[in-house]
DNA sequence: GTAAAGTGACATCATTCATTGTCACTTTGG
DNA sequence: CCAAAGTGACAATGAATGATGTCACTTTAC
């Protein structure tokens, strides 16, 4: 793609004045750099309103200020920015979830609560996001399908992580744990979706209050 | 749409002779109503497999044996073809778990194995719907958010009503127990999305077993 | 038998959109 | 200063597809 094939002669050292230069004292690699922050940040704010399906590269450049140009040096197409937004903020929000837990470590109700609240919270506050991570990225195309299964997975074997950590006597039952923690992390999910859909009417409060009901239920069951 | 003007003379009795007829043996009506069938499997089969998006009208004419005529006799677009299967097949599922359940009324392990072992079983047996109402269905438009919503809903409040008829003297509080609700609903449907997205590797009994698990374990602690 | 209704295959039209290309203008580096 | 690189606005191209229309053929009702 940013090949420089050289075409008469046979690729000497390409001198600084060659491609790349800095321009308005930004260099090469901040400018691209800088736009591709742009488009994820437009990605996210139309995907997250208009909807991934019905927006068009044109709506997203338009939405960044670039030209379709800028949208291919970054991205190859709208599935890729998708994607990339995908796997961002999932990741955000896994490092959220984790730090809010470290804080607490030991205490079930405290790890619950704070982890539930850092993640209720940032869906409250980052509705594009939301709507983002939890409608918008289902079936794009499988390969999407299978990076929502790894996120998935991933949450799912922190938690589990998370709850052997509560209860290292207990023997290890792998598929019946991950089973238990896809359930868990459903509900989760679930019930943040509808708060979503309902226009986050319910106090944060409530909504963590009646999650960790669930976890902490499980997690009685499971001390049995 | 359907009108028939019946420009010059002012609508007289239309004679026998007139549209309606029979056609090889078959009335008009039962002609149509199995042509709207066929698109409706057809829809399920292309949109459970293909994917909503990235299906044409072609492809589900094609699919349905129809030409686009006859598509657009009974829906005015794909959207209103998704939505009428969501509607269906939804509707059947809540009748069959409906149905498991009634048959062991009063005991609530028997009746969680019944409803999960039916909706589980369903998903299995129905791969295509299966995925058309777990994933296909999102993030199409916003009345089918609606209709996404008002469905989880439904089985929210199917939820609570079950769980209510097992703690009678329980106090109702509303929000609290209908989040819950939701949570639960999601944990099924996640693990069984899971499952799904897995193609189907566990045995039914164990993806049972988990989700029962979960039910249990809030119904045990809404009784403490 | 025959005109109208029903059917199937396929054409047509208009639109949308991804992707690439063009051109005039600005900035850089020497 | 000036050639090359960078930029922005926008045109051009081609493909897909929703929705409607055409036409030849079959069936029906009388």
């Amino acid at each position: 793609m940013t090949q420089t094939p050289s075409a008469s002669k046979p690729a000497a050292k390409p001198k600084a004045t060659a491609r790349g230069r800095a321009y308005r004292g930004v260099s090469i690699e901040k400018r691209r750099a800088e736009r591709r922050e742009k488009l994820l940040r437009a990605g996210t704010t139309i995907f997250g309103s208009v909807g991934f399906h019905g927006t068009s590269v044109r709506a997203i450049c338009a939405e960044a200020g670039l030209t379709e140009r800028y949208f291919y040096e970054s991205f190859s197409n709208s599935d890729a920015l998708l994607s990339e937004i995908y796997e961002l903020t999932t990741s955000q929000l896994r490092q959220l979830v984790s730090r809010a837990i470290a804080y607490r470590s030991g205490e079930p109700d405290a790890m619950a609560e704070a982890a539930l609240t850092a993640y209720f919270e940032f869906l409250l506050d980052n509705p594009h996001s939301a709507r983002v991570i939890m409608v918008e990225i289902m079936g794009v195309n499988p390969q999407m399908d299978a990076q929502y299964r790894r996120v998935m997975d991933d949450f799912a074997n922190f938690l589990v992580a998370v709850f052997r950590g509560l209860h290292p006597e207990r023997r290890h039952h792998d598929t019946r744990d991950y089973l238990l923690a896809t359930g868990l992390i459903g509900a989760m999910v679930n019930m943040a979706m509808r708060w979503m859909l309902n226009g986050y009417r319910e106090p944060v409060a409530d909504v963590v209050q009646a999650a960790r009901f669930i976890l902490i239920s499980v997690n009685n069951q499971l001390s049995q």
